[in-house]
DNA sequence: TTTATTTTAGCAATCGATTGCTTTAAAAAT
DNA sequence: ATTTTTAAAGCAATCGATTGCTAAAATAAA
């Protein structure tokens, strides 16, 4: 297609017999003009619709007002929610997003890293793919001079800034409200260990039993049970054991509980009554099943906005080299009524 | 923070003796280049680790593998699914994704508009905000020789390439499915008519009536009813006429459905048997409503890969002028309980 | 009126990569 | 051995905006 070239300040400053660098000066408003070219140059501009070149600005300045974002998948619900926080703040403070998915695959993400690198980014938030294999691309983030900020899912080993939910207090919480309300046999739905916000749900189930005095049995952990549909699997097992738990924290998603909810539902299983059902996440359908499914709400728009102001506000503000801090969100118990079990 | 400086190609070239243009060449393998010297080259880039800085590249080369987005919110299903759709495609093509929400507002809309503009993007895919105002935005994105395209909420005075739903056929179709089924006086729910899409579900329900010789009834049509909220408050005054509907076409979205069937279920209103609900989108949680609701598949995430198709297939490779196509995609009708009335 | 000071504007280098053109070196043909 | 052809590498301009420095003009001070 025809690409009618575009005006710029060379266009400008010819046309009024100036040098480029007025025209640039009275653009940025950076002094050393005098007020009557200044105006002339910015009606001119407007007359000729120019538009400046972020590229050859960026190159300039030797920054980019762009944060890059890479998660596993924009349109799962809690990530397109930190998105849209994200946006809500980086936008007011005119920078722009770069977005990418890695597909929950370590090799993709490894690409989008070096795609954000070219693209000279200011900063890089990312929560990591199921597959993780190695950090070698986030320190590389790092020797390139860009920040880096890991959320939910991040690499301990790696000293970054970090926004975090409090997995393990959220799965503590939701175990002892099960216990609270008199369910004996509580079995878990694992994600993969390899990820850290899994291992700490984990610890969560086994803290809150502890505290209770309540035995650890690995017949009741189901490894792996990340999707509705492996949930549902590990679900019909269990349910068929001689000895059933009585309920199920399902502590990779409320996809995960769903499938629960349903198997339980085919067998005839009564929930609350029979089973105590507890998902993560606070999905909008957890709340319109029959029975409604006590979940975890992670605050994830909020969790976007903090990811943004945190680098508004502590590293980027900050001339000096920021100190790595870790800011933990704590999630929040939702009860409904799939644990609401009369105690017996 | 320090910004260790990064290589560039100068820095290879040094180190060999060489010049930085052979280096360029050697790195995007474009020839005059030795096979003995491209490799050492290659090696050298690796030893430094060289990244190459793709605002230069970019600004060199005048164009931007880089494609903008524009959308109400990421957060909402439609829009995510066709991010996902519009990325999986672009990741494959080496393209970058600036993803930006306009919120709702027409102003905030411009502004994004503006900033992908001046990024250099090489082409603006859009759906429109709701309180559309003028297209003056869309035109200025044209004249700076940016290719356009517009999706599902699209102003159509404008000449652009468009992918859109087939919001009318589908809503003929949902409409005729309640007529079908034996449901007599069919409501609809309508969202701001400024937006197309609207219109268009509208002009569905109108020719279904029509067609089915149905009389049409301006008391049975509620305006602006496009959140939850707003549908519940309608539902309200609908179903507490004399001569209530026993049918009603949430054309907005499944959350306006959503607010149907709740304040009919407090009401002691039972559905499907004597009121229907259609919904709109096909969100995850209408599969598990009790009952379960009939609503419209939009196809959301392979109409971002085709809007993501058009642009690699019809638009950029063609070094003419392209001419400006419509795709529309068919939605399609997904029969659940709460229109599964058993006729009377 | 002359000198000192401040404003305003121009010059030219720079950011890093690309590319048309020229020169040099190497290989092939005579 | 010489000329022709081809391959390889260098030179320098370019993309568009920014910015330190200098020069000129305008203003203020003496």
């Amino acid at each position: 297609m025809k690409t009618p070239k575009r005006t710029t300040i060379y266009d400008i400053a010819k046309k009024l017999n100036l040098n480029a660098s007025s025209v640039s000066r009275a653009l940025n408003n950076s002094g050393n003009v005098s007020e009557v070219t200044k105006k002339l140059i910015l009606k001119t501009a407007k007359e000729l619709h120019y538009k400046q070149n972020s590229l050859a600005s960026n190159l300039r300045k030797g920054h980019n007002q762009t944060i890059g974002v890479i998660v596993p998948h924009v349109n799962q619900n809690f990530f397109a929610n930190v998105i849209a926080g994200l946006e809500e703040v980086t936008y007011q403070k005119g920078y722009n997003l770069i977005i990418c998915q890695s597909n929950e695959s370590h090799a993709r993400e490894v690409k989008c890293v070096n795609t954000l690198i070219n693209q000279q980014v200011s900063c890089i938030i990312i929560s990591v793919s199921a597959d993780f294999e190695d950090n070698t691309h986030l320190r590389n983030i790092q020797e390139n001079g860009i920040q880096l900020i890991q959320f939910d899912r991040v690499d301990d080993n790696l000293e970054t800034f970090k926004v975090l939910n409090d997995n393990k207090q959220a799965s503590e919480d939701a175990v002892s409200h099960l216990i609270e309300k008199g369910y004996q046999r509580i079995a878990l739905l694992e994600g993969p260990q390899n990820l850290n916000i899994f291992k700490e749900r984990k610890e969560g189930y086994l803290s809150a039993l502890r505290k209770h005095n309540y035995p650890i049995l690995p017949e009741l952990m189901k490894e792996n049970a990340w999707t509705k549909e492996l949930s549902a699997a590990a679900t019909l097992k269990l349910l068929n054991m001689a000895n059933p738990p009585d309920a199920i924290f399902a502590s990779t998603s409320d996809f995960s509980a769903l499938g629960v909810l349903e198997v339980a539902t085919n067998m005839g299983i009564k929930v609350p009554e029979e089973l105590g059902i507890c998902g993560y996440a606070n999905e909008a359908f957890t709340e319109i099943t029959s029975p409604s499914i006590t979940t975890i709400d992670q605050y994830s728009v909020r969790m976007g906005q903090t990811i943004a102001n945190l680098y508004f506000q502590e590293i980027k503000s900050d001339g000096t080299e920021a100190i790595p801090k870790i800011v933990t969100i704590k999630p929040k118990l939702i009860i409904r009524s799939s644990t609401l079990k009369t105690k017996d």
